[in-house]
DNA sequence: TTGAAAGCGCTAACAT
DNA sequence: ATGTTAGCGCTTTCAA
């Protein structure tokens, strides 16, 4: 097929020995200056790429991280996965992706396959639907590096990289309140997972500072994660099923948020005057929708880069790490029209 | 670090030479059946898995394939990516992701990368900047694996897959002029693209058939694929400053789409009163856009496993391959409101 | 039916 | 300063 030159056929070409070629390519000490030059003059003109596979075998590393996420088509994980490149990129790392469609049977492969072509280290966001991590703990204590990010395992004593999920929630609660709401609901997803658990806390604490009672009804959990819309129109008929209706609802998803207003849509209801909306996502055409939605947005490519960057250190540490840090990273509200800085009437 | 087990482990812990290990692993013939139960289930018992990059080194091939395209984030790329990864997944070869960023030197260094990675073989959606096509040329006549998708350069005589860009375009005019409109503008990226020049043929058929000049003032391109947002803003006014301005606008592509009604709804003006709209975008959240846009949408995911299934096929072909073929799929157009099927006033 | 040995491309310890 | 050799994990001739 397609071949290119070896260090086995510089050597030949110039008559030198493979070591000496080698010596000269990694520019070692012990060669003379004019066998080096010789030797590098020739490999640039013939092109001469080392063959990543055999370097490989030889170090016993992949030069590959594996990837595990819920879909690629999210804006959120999109992002994150164009941070992860970025450094990858310029680490001499290349990316495997893969999706688990929120499922945890999918996630379980996902791993197996990318151990077995290799890794060298992992990049996790779980899905909604995983609850056992013990193979993670398990890859984690035989020394296999591991970094979670956004839906990470609390349990798992390694880096973690997240949005200050609390603070989100936090803001986008109090905004509404802000805004002369009181009946305020809350969509998210599976409880399995620690943004939604953290995002619930923002949430009901922001409630609190208001003196607003929490009303159990009105938090509604979709386990798919917005994946079908049917879950998500059962939870919009259950909250405006009840007697005191509520007339806001901060979402706590990515695409719970955008299945939510096509549910909305669907059942003819109207964003704001039915209900105000603000939702976690990281579209970047949310300011197009009807009306321009306000929302959470999360520094989705930072946070790729981070978990990328603390996962290159731990592989490449010589010495076992101990010190595990948690990065947390602001999120950013932004006003639009779904959620009126005025209540109407 | 994280070690698995080797044909060697399993060769000495059972007293075996490798090569015996080998075979019963493979299911060869010449080998006693006990011997292979035997190794089977020891195999089977300590979770053996072949090493990919010692294969990889053997045979040659890297099981991957290299995918160039402009953006990640962008819902045709995220939707093709799926349909990539699905069949490659699959097929037992993992899939290199670079971007361009619509750069001609960005995608030129992408491809060299993923040569120098050694993938099998190439799939590649050009920038929009891109004339010089020689490198393909180069490495196709070398007999190195490539399928073009999307935007494909129609000179090189190798796998093509595509949507069928002059039928979407001749619909979606078609029914701005049904709906009753005559003076109507085009909006796409470089001439470059052959993905334009088709578009912009199905428009033009379209007008000649209903007997409608052909206003070369009413064709604007943006060069950047809308990425950035002054390039197209810079359209729109030229547009809207002609004597006789358009009532309606077709618009090839996805991210020129977004970017368009971004710009319309900066400059303060409405959809469709001001101006209907037609336009190529695969957004899963289209019926959201206020107004909801009426789109031709490609079938992303589909052309990305066709892509791949060619490309895989070539890959693996024993002999070299003279008959390429061009698989074109057809487009769906969605009617929405953004483009009114009876023209206010 | 099984084993020994070579080789894929590269590096590094060990000669010279 | 340069060459020889072994070895990373695996397959595959060649020999037995």
């Amino acid at each position: 097929m397609f071949q290119s030159y070896t260090i086995k056929d510089i050597a030949k070409a110039l008559g030198l020995s493979t070591s000496t070629v080698s010596r000269a390519l990694n520019g070692s000490y012990e060669i003379g200056s004019e066998t080096k030059k010789l030797v590098l003059e020739y490999a640039e003109k013939v092109n001469y790429r080392p063959n990543p596979i055999a370097l490989s075998l030889k170090e016993q590393k992949s030069h590959s991280i594996g990837v595990v996420v819920c879909e690629v088509a999210n804006s959120y994980f999109s992002q994150a996965i164009n941070g992860i490149e970025s450094i990858a990129y310029n680490s001499g790392y290349h990316v495997i992706i893969t999706q688990t469609h929120e499922s945890a049977a999918r996630e379980a492969a996902n791993v197996q396959h990318l151990l077995s072509r290799h890794v060298d280290g992992l990049l996790v966001s779980l899905s909604a639907e995983t609850t056992d991590i013990t193979p993670y703990q398990y890859l984690h204590e035989k020394g296999f590096p591991i970094v979670f990010f956004d839906r990470i395992a609390p349990e798992i004593n390694t880096h973690k990289v997240i949005a200050n999920n609390y603070q989100g929630a936090f803001e986008a609660t109090e905004l509404l309140i802000q805004s002369g709401y009181t009946r305020i609901a809350h969509l998210t997803s599976s409880d399995n997972l620690l943004i939604s658990r953290d995002r619930l806390n923002g949430f009901t604490a922001a409630l609190a500072k208001h003196h607003i009672a929490f009303i159990p009804d009105y938090v509604k959990h979709c386990n798919r994660g917005g994946m079908v819309l049917e879950e998500v129109e059962a939870a919009i008929r259950e909250l405006f099923s009840q007697p005191n209706r509520p007339e806001a609802i901060f979402i706590a998803g990515d695409k719970l948020t955008t299945t939510f207003i096509a549910g909305i849509k669907k059942l003819g209801m109207k964003i704001p005057d039915d209900i105000a909306v603000v939702g976690f996502t990281n579209s970047n055409v949310a300011e197009l929708f009807d009306p321009p939605l306000t929302v959470v947005r999360q520094p989705a490519f930072q946070i790729g880069q981070t978990a990328t960057e603390l996962l290159i250190k731990t592989i490449e540490s010589k010495r076992p790490i101990y010190e595990y840090k948690t990065e947390q990273l602001a999120t950013e509200l932004i006003l639009r029209n779904s959620a009126p800085q005025l209540r109407p009437h």
